[in-house]
DNA sequence: CACGGATGTTAGTCATCATTAACCTCATCG
DNA sequence: CGATGAGGTTAATGATGACTAACATCCGTG
């Protein structure tokens, strides 16, 4: 037990959460190919084949990066409808609220994981389709229960049109003052949603 | 003269659109550097370097890909807006309806569009750019005229959500019939502006 | 009917890029 | 102090892919 360290040294933790994000900015603006493992290395000061110290590879770089997505906006969506001591609408708002303040907070992530999925090899690719399809049907459950009479479908489609009403902050980076720019997008969701089920 | 044919061969013309189309389905599903030439050319029956016969690259390819749907959208706004003999709120209708065709008859346009202009090279980029903030602007202005208390810049924000929430189609397809489609989104868009703007 | 242009084809060519190999350095820890 | 392992480095290697060349076909027209 004196060899194992049971935390990997802090050096290799920065840099790989260093690389995630620089890849993840740099995907946002070029595509997946359109990015080289060149680039990423000396997005964080490193060059090229430094990468293998820390992944497996590039595909290995992206799937982990959706994966890491995927799973936290699922799993907050658990813990939101979980622990939510409220009725729908309240669950409902609390959704909403975790996935603006992760589209303002993290705008190249939300671009790369609706943009490259396609990209993903065949074994995480599932993994994360499958974390998607639970997180969409965390809201539908939430949206069934306030609107019994809407059909599945329809809710699902409107599920997914809020998706790209708030997913828009990456087009809109710097018109407003994200301050400015949580309530609105909460306001016109809302709005959206209740119009939707009319 | 009498060499000079008007129009290009009927033969000509049907290809160009044919490999237009098969390309932009392929962008929209591998992204632009995840297509080859020979992939492009595959999926219309011809072979990797004909292309070149109807377009200069593949980079011209896409330049004009982007050209197209960003001028046709907004020719399409200039149109609604000055032809209309109605009020502001007519006109906002009508804009929707364009966006809301556009978005069901060519998801992957639409995909492609906002996905790739980071790869379309100098000269086109600017062009589209241009265009599609023009376009932005046609909406703008019909939403100053309907909330005049508004700032711009909470209108333009405002804007580009709905495009997310119209342009969701690719992520939605086959959820929903369009015909259940289009009016949900019409009203979505409609609540959805309302809200922001209270 | 011969010719020219439009459209394809196949076989290079030349870059670029992911990945691997072989080798360095240095901090930690026994 | 010396071994060891983490994290880098540069130089192959092997694919892949955009683009070009050289050559075929076919069709309409003078």
């Amino acid at each position: 037990m004196t060899t194992a360290s049971p935390t990997p040294t802090r050096t290799r933790r920065n840099r790989r959460a260093e690389i995630l994000e620089a890849a993840a900015r740099l995907f946002a603006a070029r595509g997946f190919h359109g990015v080289s493992i060149e680039d990423i290395g000396g997005a964080v000061g490193v060059s090229g084949p430094a990468l293998y110290r820390h992944f497996d590879g590039k595909d290995a770089l992206l799937s982990e990066m959706l994966l890491d997505v995927s799973s936290r906006l699922r799993e907050s969506a658990v813990t939101v409808v979980t622990t939510a001591a409220a009725g729908p609408e309240e669950i409902l708002d609390a959704l909403l609220d975790v996935q603006i303040e992760f589209a303002i907070e993290h705008p190249a992530l939300i671009t790369v994981h609706d943009r490259e999925l396609g990209n993903v090899p065949e074994p995480a690719r599932r993994q994360i389709r499958r974390l998607q399809r639970l997180y969409v049907e965390e809201w539908v459950t939430v949206l069934a229960e306030l609107h019994p009479a809407a059909p599945a479908a329809r809710l699902r489609a409107a599920t997914h049109a809020v998706f790209g009403l708030l997913n828009s902050t990456p087009h809109s980076a710097g018109e407003l003052p994200a301050q400015d720019m949580r309530p609105m997008l909460h306001a016109m969701a809302r709005a959206a949603i209740a119009a939707a089920v009319r």
